[in-house]
DNA sequence: CTATAATTGTGTAAAATTTACACATTCTCA
DNA sequence: TGAGAATGTGTAAATTTTACACAATTATAG
């Protein structure tokens, strides 16, 4: 018994010649990332989408998407590649899931870390616009090239659930914002109505909004007061999230 | 101005070929998983290592991980590599994040995705114990090779907040489970004290305990009553979570 | 200039949830 | 049979959430 044991041991355990000899050749497999970026413009949630490349997916849209290089971390690469495809460097990225089914892509055996963003479109130029880049109403998003509807589902749900535990939906707005615009925000991201009345109730009480004393300009009604949000504070009071409910 | 964007958008509209052939040969990377099984025993939160295989971490402990086949579906790797260490295979694994730092493996470039389940340690029988498999306290869990120190974090972080979401934590008790039980499990997991009283109240509240009318056996204390869990009733009201909080 | 339309800003009461807290009961073990 | 240990239970206070209506301000159209 003792003997078996030692004989599995050695069996199984790997040289760093052998390991660097599977990690050098046999097992490689191409890695890509694909970034679902959200912006936010007129009030409506939308999201950047170019034509696939593919002859397969003729006339469909697909993610922002490339190869990760061999000698390049992977959030860089998310970084480069969102770059490459629109022109977007200031903007924050995470990392969402990582999707690897052997035949997910056409060309071969592909896997894809997906990273998603929120951003205002009005403050974010794109600079480049090829395979007709652009934005597109999350509302009308179906279909999608590859298995880019699934990841687009998978994302669009996870960035429902963040922006509900923290102040992502702040970058959005223009850095003097009206309750309403924020209202707007999170209407339309959640795709819910919410009680005016209480939604200012929740934030006030929050204390993370700074009053401007200032009024909006422009605005064919009635102007409200502007507001701006306090990240000090924020940073520094940060819950840890306590309290099983499901 | 047309022009330009003409030849912009074909020099970056690629062919199959091309793409196939940057699939198939350039930009391959060596991809692996790892597993963070944690285990629930003696009501104590642990999680299931190795000794490294690498004499540059000779003595240190790491994750459960190996690389994914060029053919294999990352989830079916995933379950091959936990069966592979620990002859487990009747475990649910949930993918958690991936690591691609160029330099995170001695060996070479490979990019590890994480995935990770919690288990009850009594009912699972570990087949195999290469490289010195066992479970140890989480507490303990410190200096591990390789970048699992962070990867440990990431997924134990992570599990402390699902558990709080969803009803993980009933597949860690036997079938017939008591309400101190069921404390001891959040308590080890949340490392936190909760109020014996206002636990129950919460658990009983939710509803999705059924009471067996049966008491515990051979406890050296006043029996307690036991419960199961109604994952029946659990699904149909699945909450869809909504209430910015941050 | 004035009336209208639109939107902001505000408070309160009821309901639901969370928190803090103590004692009698049941069973085991010595 | 008494001591020790854990179960089972209720209530009051505090907090949070929800539902709901009206007056004030401004732009715009006539």
């Amino acid at each position: 018994m003792l003997t078996d044991e030692l004989v599995k041991h050695q069996k199984t355990v790997k040289t760093l010649q052998t390991i660097q000899s599977e990690v050098q050749n046999i097992n490689r497999i191409a890695l890509s990332v694909d970034c679902v970026i959200f912006g936010f413009d007129e009030s409506k949630l939308k999201v950047l989408l170019i034509r696939s490349d593919l002859k397969k997916y003729l006339g469909k849209w697909s993610l922002l998407g490339d190869l990760v290089f061999p000698n390049e971390d992977l959030d860089a690469a998310a970084y480069r590649i969102l770059k490459q495809r629109t022109g977007l460097s200031d903007v924050y990225l995470e990392q969402v899931h990582t999707f690897g089914n052997v035949n997910r892509h056409p060309a071969g055996r592909v896997v894809t870390v997906t990273y998603c963003s929120l951003i205002n479109v009005q403050h974010h130029k794109l600079n480049i616009f090829d395979n007709e880049l652009h934005w597109h109403d999350v509302t009308s998003i179906t279909n999608l090239a590859f298995d880019h509807q699934q990841i687009f589902d998978t994302c669009f749900k996870q960035l429902q659930k963040r922006v509900q535990e923290h102040p992502l939906g702040f970058n959005l707005l223009p850095k003097k914002f009206s309750l309403r615009d924020l209202q707007n925000l999170y209407e339309a991201i959640l795709d819910i109505k919410m009680d005016r009345r209480n939604f200012r109730k929740k934030f006030f009480s929050m204390d993370f909004l700074i009053d401007l004393k200032e009024m909006e300009q422009d605005v064919p009604h009635r102007p409200g007061k502007l507001y701006k949000f306090n990240y000090e504070k924020y940073e520094k009071k940060k819950k840890k999230m306590v309290g099983i409910d499901f």
